[in-house]
RNA sequence: GCCCAGGUAGCUCAGUUGGUAGAGCAGGGGACUGAAAAUCCCCGUGUCGGUGGUUCGAUUCCGCCCCUGGGCA
């Protein structure tokens, strides 16, 4: 019998952090996240990881703990979210699954495709020939043996254009036919999904604030600390936060310009991680005060 | 009180030689199967400050009023 998960999604800021702790503590159980930023170590203040105390409050699993220069995936992540599962109830403790990553979440709870992982070179190759000569490009070379999947994407989505030919490259087979063989049918887990969702406003308004708090704590300092042990290119570099930051490094913005660019930029992220919690068949939205949610059987 | 310049989308503005208007930004919606805080697609009706007048027709021209900024007293 495979453990029930109490789910709570939400996009970033909408509160998920201090409302998981309350119910895992007041339930003993323990939390496994759902972020695909906070699993890499070094990385704090941009990706808004609980606070030692709250991490000291209930256990927490998948924050810090990969390196970030190590490649990581949704596949990655699936495997070590089912172990920590695993491990958790074992020992009897309700698991709360906390994140606002929507792929890892439905990947966790629906599965993914039976294909190969990255191939590096390939990938590099590609995007030397998308700088060389246009994503256009790419996106041309996948229509040739891939033609049912480069219908379906736009020719700019370069992501997953390569990913297309890397999977065919890897097992002679149009990323389509995998597509067809899993359509996130079945439910690995039992499990209920509350999706924290705080007025528009209101949420701006939280993201707004977060967002100059990070920075008068450092956040800048943290990257320019990053960058001098050589995570630099890491990928959580690219996220939200950092990328402003780091252009504070390299003199290229402003601290001003970059707290309101990356304030920006993190409430149209917030509003791509509400379109995909639409979606998600069965979930349920709660607006602040989400105390509702501590009362007895709700979760 | 007088003179000047403005009042058009949430903001900054453009424009209509009179036929009810469009850019940038903000914002909104969507896609997503091993990079996902990534990557990508789509979306502009608003009493054109108010009110009279001229006109077949006024946001556009004229009068008056209101508001904002500047100047003179």
């Amino acid at each position: 019998m495979k453990p029930f998960l109490t789910v709570i999604a939400g996009p970033t800021a909408s509160g998920k952090t201090a409302i998981a702790i309350e119910l895992a503590r007041r339930e003993g159980g323990e939390i496994v996240s759902a972020d695909s930023q906070q699993v890499y170590r070094s990385f704090d203040i941009g990706t808004a990881k609980p606070s030692a105390e709250e991490l000291a409050t209930v256990p927490h699993h998948l924050i810090s703990v990969v390196d970030p220069l190590e490649p990581f995936s949704a596949a990655e992540y699936q495997r070590r979210a089912d172990a920590a599962i695993e491990d958790i109830a074992s020992r009897g403790k309700r698991v709360f699954v906390v994140g606002g990553t929507g792929m890892y979440l439905r990947i966790l709870l629906h599965g993914l495709v039976e294909a190969p992982g990255a191939d590096p070179e390939l990938r590099a190759e590609l995007e030397a020939l998308a700088a060389a000569e246009g994503r256009e490009a790419v996106h041309r070379k996948l229509a040739e043996v891939d033609p049912e999947t480069a219908a379906k994407l736009p020719p700019k989505d370069l992501v997953r254009t390569i990913r297309a030919l890397e999977i065919h490259k890897q097992t002679g087979k149009p990323a389509s036919e995998f597509r067809k063989e899993h359509a996130f049918a079945a439910d690995r887990y039992p499990f209920r999904m509350h999706v924290l969702s705080p007025p528009r406003e209101e949420l701006y308004q939280r993201i707004d604030a977060r967002t100059a708090a990070m920075f008068q704590h450092g956040l800048v300092d943290e990257v320019r600390e990053l960058i001098a042990r050589g995570y630099g290119e890491a990928a959580p570099m690219r996220s939200v936060g950092y990328v402003q930051a780091k252009a504070v490094v390299d003199g290229t913005l402003t601290v001003e310009e970059a707290i309101q660019q990356a304030a920006q930029e993190t409430r149209r992220y917030a509003k791509r991680q509400l379109t995909w919690f639409r979606k998600e068949a069965g979930a349920s939205f709660v607006e602040p005060p989400y105390e509702v949610l501590l009362s007895r059987g709700s979760v």
